[in-house]
DNA sequence: AATATATTGTGAAACAAGTAACTTTATAAT
DNA sequence: ATTATAAAGTTACTTGTTTCACAATATATT
């Protein structure tokens, strides 16, 4: 029904905002309130919420613990969501060693690295080797895998991945993987976003078209 | 003049596989070739260079030698892009590291953090304390840092940057920091992403409204 | 109890982005 | 030289998203 993406990460930080407010000890919140918060449209948060029968009170806004339990179950944080690292280097560790995942909800339960020097299947968080990936995805009906090897590997563990219950990548090399409906890739591509920052600190107030030209 | 953000990214990855298929030896590229490569429509990758003046030749497409260049041109890659890595824990440390930066022309000139532990003035890519980080800014006139300080010291960082030359953030801190026009805040939020993948796995198919108000 | 008011919820309007279809023109074939 | 054709460049259309404006209504006030 809804496959517009950009509403769902709305709704991820209007929950994160309401877990900070409900920490402060706030119990109700306003449209008005939320939109200040994420930096959106009062309008856009009624219609966002309107749009997933998330529902307030005519006067008196929303209640913050019911609206954060409905969203909570909206965005499956009721559920395990146990992830895999694909490529345990320098971006692979620093995620299989992230300590605000727990937090969220979000566990590591393996990592994968084709070099046998970084195998190490006693540590609280195995790191075993690729080739028993298939094997160990099955087993524990990984669905969701963050993929931190070089460029070269991406493409082709890709293939591999396809073949086994996984349904979702989160992808770290710079090339920009094709999602297709039955197989979700989410492509993070930290450089492309910091040649875009110097894009537009450099060129977006003049014309880059006519810098181009001149 | 223009404003949307992703056009910019599309002539980055447009960049990227001509770079590719420049190294196979081609010399040319029809929008249709890109449109394949990218996972867009022929149409709107004319349309994107039409934006900006990217011309081709009516019958025979585009050189690819040619539109890499206006490309760098206009994605600023012919000047230095010169970053600093602000929190050098687990992911400070991955991006200071990262070996893809000089690749595509990013150089990590410095890194900056609170704790005299890591502190190390004398590497390569020094990592100095941030209450330095105001005069260093300055006199390396730098406009884009990496934010990968914890969540709490995000705010309080952004407030700090505002003040200097620097016009431009990735951050990695998993809450939303807000852009203004003369300071671009660009948020990674790798967290928030992985939810967004277990969300469209478990829910996208199924009716999710149904789901919540069931 | 009646009235005023604040805030939600929503249909319509405005806007932005992408697609499709058409026009132009350079090259190739005859 | 003429004609055909392939692909760029452009315009018009379609679709999707956000904002606007207001009706509905729950709460507060008198
Ligand atoms: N380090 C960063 O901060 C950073 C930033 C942006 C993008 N990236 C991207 O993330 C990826 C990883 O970066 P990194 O810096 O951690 O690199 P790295 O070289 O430190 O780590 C890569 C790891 O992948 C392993 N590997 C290689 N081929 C494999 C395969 N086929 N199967 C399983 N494991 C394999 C290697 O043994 C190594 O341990 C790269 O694509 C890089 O471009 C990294
Ligand atoms: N590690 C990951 O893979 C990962 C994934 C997603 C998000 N993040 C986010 O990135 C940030 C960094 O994560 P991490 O895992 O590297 O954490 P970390 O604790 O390993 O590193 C944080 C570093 O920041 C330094 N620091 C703290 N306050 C500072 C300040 N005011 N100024 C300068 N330096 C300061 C600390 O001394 C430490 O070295 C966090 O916000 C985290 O939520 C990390």
């Amino acid at each position: 029904m809804n496959s517009n993406q950009e509403v769902i990460r709305r709704l991820s930080r209007y929950r994160n905002v309401m877990r900070k407010m409900k920490g402060l000890g706030l119990v109700k919140v306003f449209s008005d309130n939320l939109a200040d918060a994420v930096g959106v449209s009062p309008s856009l948060v009624r219609k966002d919420f309107s749009m997933f029968n998330l529902t307030g009170n005519k006067r008196g806004g929303y209640r913050i613990d019911d609206l954060v339990t409905k969203l909570n179950t909206l965005l499956g944080k009721d559920k395990k969501q146990k992830i895999i690292i694909i490529g345990c280097g320098k971006l692979g560790q620093a995620l299989m060693n992230h300590n605000g995942f727990p937090r969220v909800g979000i566990r590591v339960v393996a990592g994968f690295d084709s070099d046998p020097a970084v195998l190490n299947a006693e540590a609280p968080i195995p790191i075993l080797h690729v080739k028993d990936i298939k094997e160990f995805i099955a087993e524990n009906e990984i669905r969701v895998a963050a993929l931190t090897v070089p460029e070269p590997a991406a493409q082709g563990m890709i293939d591999t991945l396809r073949k086994t219950c996984v349904k979702g990548v989160i992808n770290f090399a710079p090339l920009t993987l094709k999602s297709s409906d039955d197989f979700l890739i989410h492509n993070m591509n930290i450089e492309q976003e910091i040649e875009n920052l110097f894009y537009n600190i450099h060129f977006a107030e003049s014309n880059p078209v006519e810098n181009l030209v001149a």
